[in-house]
DNA sequence: AAAGATTGATCTGTCAATCTTG
DNA sequence: CAAGATTGACAGATCAATCTTT
């Protein structure tokens, strides 16, 4: 009895994120003080039209419930990184922006990043299993988006 | 300029994990009352040669620290469905085993996790597909493995 | 002293209740 | 009352310190 290969896929691909997941986590913490969470707040940001999200896209976008995304962006506000302003047309909304000092911790960041991509993917894989494991991903990301409420 | 395939590959397949994960804690919490981790330590010990692992070995294979499997431990011990033991020529150490509720609990769980994995991996990829996947990532462990110390 | 497990303090996130604004 | 964010209580793990056994 062979044994089942979307169990056999999925073991290895969790693992492998998880082990990912703790090489960025100790990369980002030695070199920059911050976490993959962190990071990955100040990236939406950045990327964001205006560099500026409300607090519920941005739990949206990073998996994390309401209560999760205003204790992570306390950190942030905390360490000088973010800031929170209310829309002027909506006073319930609070919105985060990225201080100049956010944003220059996000670059230092983001290249760290990129390089424990390169030691843990990038060398061990080629071009060809790269482009195949993120079709294949894309792939199921979509079929996924479909059947639970397609993520923003 | 073209995106870095290493970092798309990367996103799609830790925001698949992370859905994964989701759905399958969802299930085993509201179908079995346990987490995916708890489910883990079961089967691991079901797959043990005497149904039996030491404590620091369960810690290595879960991936989680001493401390945090002695909590996991405790509270599948509350449930009545694993045991400790101590070794009897090094009481040092402690094992565990399943006890019979366990193994059933493990048996019910090990299909809901199956079917979890079939609603969202089989339904949506081809066996060529997960095949593939199951490769690439197989290929990526082993390479992983070799650069940080060979996880047992 | 070192190996192995546990404990207390702490960190990060969840959940349900609450507060504010529309 | 509903939408949006925050707060308190809690769950689950980590880390460093501790205890036991070798």
């Amino acid at each position: 009895m062979a044994i089942d290969p979307a169990m056999l896929a999925w073991r290895n691909l969790h693992v492998a994120d998880a082990i990912v997941c703790d090489q960025v986590n100790a990369r980002l913490n030695s070199e920059i003080g911050c976490s993959l969470t962190e990071h990955d707040l100040m990236a939406w940001l950045f990327a964001a039209p205006g560099q500026r999200l409300r607090m519920s896209d941005l739990a949206a976008r990073l998996r994390v419930t309401p209560g999760g995304l205003t204790r992570i962006a306390d950190r942030l506000v905390a360490r000088g990184w973010i800031e929170r302003d209310q829309s002027p047309d909506n006073r319930r909304e609070v919105r985060l922006t990225l201080t100049s000092t956010g944003t220059e911790a996000h670059e230092t960041a983001r290249t760290a990043y990129s390089e424990v991509l390169r030691d843990t993917l990038t060398k061990h894989l080629d071009e060809t299993d790269l482009d195949t494991l993120g079709a294949i991903t894309a792939k199921l990301l979509g079929r996924l988006g479909q059947q639970i409420g397609e993520r923003p």
